[in-house]
DNA sequence: CGTCGGCTTGATTGTGCTCAACCCGGGTGG
DNA sequence: CCACCCGGGTTGAGCACAATCAAGCCGACG
């Protein structure tokens, strides 16, 4: 009812939709046996807490399909939110029970879980696994480090931009509808939310938002659907150089 | 000259101060032999940069002695620091050889380096290494993110406090000095490195510091060497809740 | 039709930034 | 020895950007 209900059906790993970008991508037929066999896959409606900060994770998994935000909130209620997850991506972190954030699903999600301790076993004798973490997790390492230049020194005009560019980008890769100026998306996350992952507060972000609007930097088809008509245009308003601060 | 000569010479592995925290930590007698065939090391002065942002980085290697920093510089001058290594932390990226910051000595500092491409093939070679590596890197990810909150939601005299007892709890932690109430440490950032990490200017910096003399939470010994005669006061001041915020 | 949640917009406030002057201590050169 | 300078640090006045407080809009849904 509240969006369509995605059609994922359970597979086994040959057919996963991501086979070859998640922790298991360079994993032998027969190491992807043994994953198979303690694997799980278990779906989240959108908003539920997958994790509360101190509780017990008693998993591991990758994002399989839907929006993951990892966020750490103060006494008070201030709250940051410190990741975003997307397919393939993975949740959780072996040899470590207790999560120190929340792990909720911003959408509808489905997750590829993992037993905690068979997996641990697995990563300790499988090199592909282990080496294929190291990677993604130094690239998560590189990508907050990336949004603490962002959240510490960018004005909320270049938050939102840069915001904007991540789901640009990610769109303009997946789909070959790159005109090469124009791009169309779907805003995954709430003006609040936004807020929460910007260090803004959500009048602020639909402040910015209505600005570049006016400015034609973007135009909305609905609140959540967003026309970037020129790509260039909006990479300008980031504060990053051209080559967007993401060396390769 | 300026300050101690550091009295640190070159050893085997075995008795590095370092030797039971650093990525080699779980490694055997063997796999250090093996180290210690492609390792050297150098020092720095304080002040000197090591790695720019955007050039080649020709070694991979662990702090042995000092504070190093990592920091980001947008086109207009904004300066994030987004990492603050050391003794016993890593420096650089297997399989990625252009570096995404600046790597820069803070104080004088020696490096363990390592030639990158015998230590990557090492990497994938020895499970205990990139065992090591992993956990390492994890940590850092958590750092990261604690840093996060802090960046995008806490006030500067929060932002100060928290600073302030990241040093204080290391020192707390070496020294057995412990009265558990007073702590006496320097500090190895000058006000403009602070600004640099906390996200704020020098002036803030200086205003918030005095603030905090102003109302006893801390003393000035000299501008770097800061007393804390109340632990808990302090803590009170970061707007963490009691335990710390850094839940292991 | 009324309500409710997500979002927008307005008025005002306040924290931290900017610009600017000045202080302090150490090193240098006359 | 003193005068000077210089870098790091402090302090002040005014300002600007984003936060806060508050009202109202819009679309979905009961």
């Amino acid at each position: 009812m509240p969006g369509a209900v995605l059609p994922f059906a359970e597979t086994d790993c040959g057919s996963c939709p991501i086979r070859y970008r998640a922790v298991c991508s360079d994993c032998s037929n027969e190491e992807l046996a043994v994953l198979d066999a303690i694997k799980s896959y278990k779906t989240y409606k959108a908003g539920s807490t997958i994790v509360w900060a101190g509780d017990e994770m008693q998993f591991i998994g990758s994002v399989v399909v839907g929006v993951v935000s990892l966020s750490k909130t103060m006494e008070d209620g201030r709250r940051q939110m410190i990741g975003l997850l997307l397919p393939s991506d993975f949740v959780g972190r072996p040899h470590r029970s207790v999560a120190p954030y929340d792990v909720v699903a911003v959408s509808d999600v489905t997750l590829c879980r993992f037993r905690k301790v068979p997996f641990e076993k697995l990563l300790d004798e499988t090199p592909s696994i282990r080496s294929r973490l190291l990677e993604m997790t130094l690239d998560e390492l590189d990508a907050a480090r990336e949004w603490m230049l962002l959240l510490g020194r960018k004005t909320a005009r270049e938050k939102i931009a840069s915001l904007l560019l991540v789901f640009a980008r990610r769109e303009n890769h997946l789909q070959l509808s790159r005109a090469l100026g124009q791009v169309i998306f779907d805003l995954p996350l709430s003006r609040e939310k936004m807020a929460d992952y910007l260090g803004l507060t959500l009048e602020t972000v639909s402040r910015q938002m209505s600005a570049l609007v006016r400015e034609r930097v973007i135009a909305l088809h609905s609140r959540r659907r967003i026309i970037v008509p020129d790509f260039a245009r909006l990479m300008n308003e980031t504060g990053d150089d051209a080559d967007g601060g993401l060396p390769a």
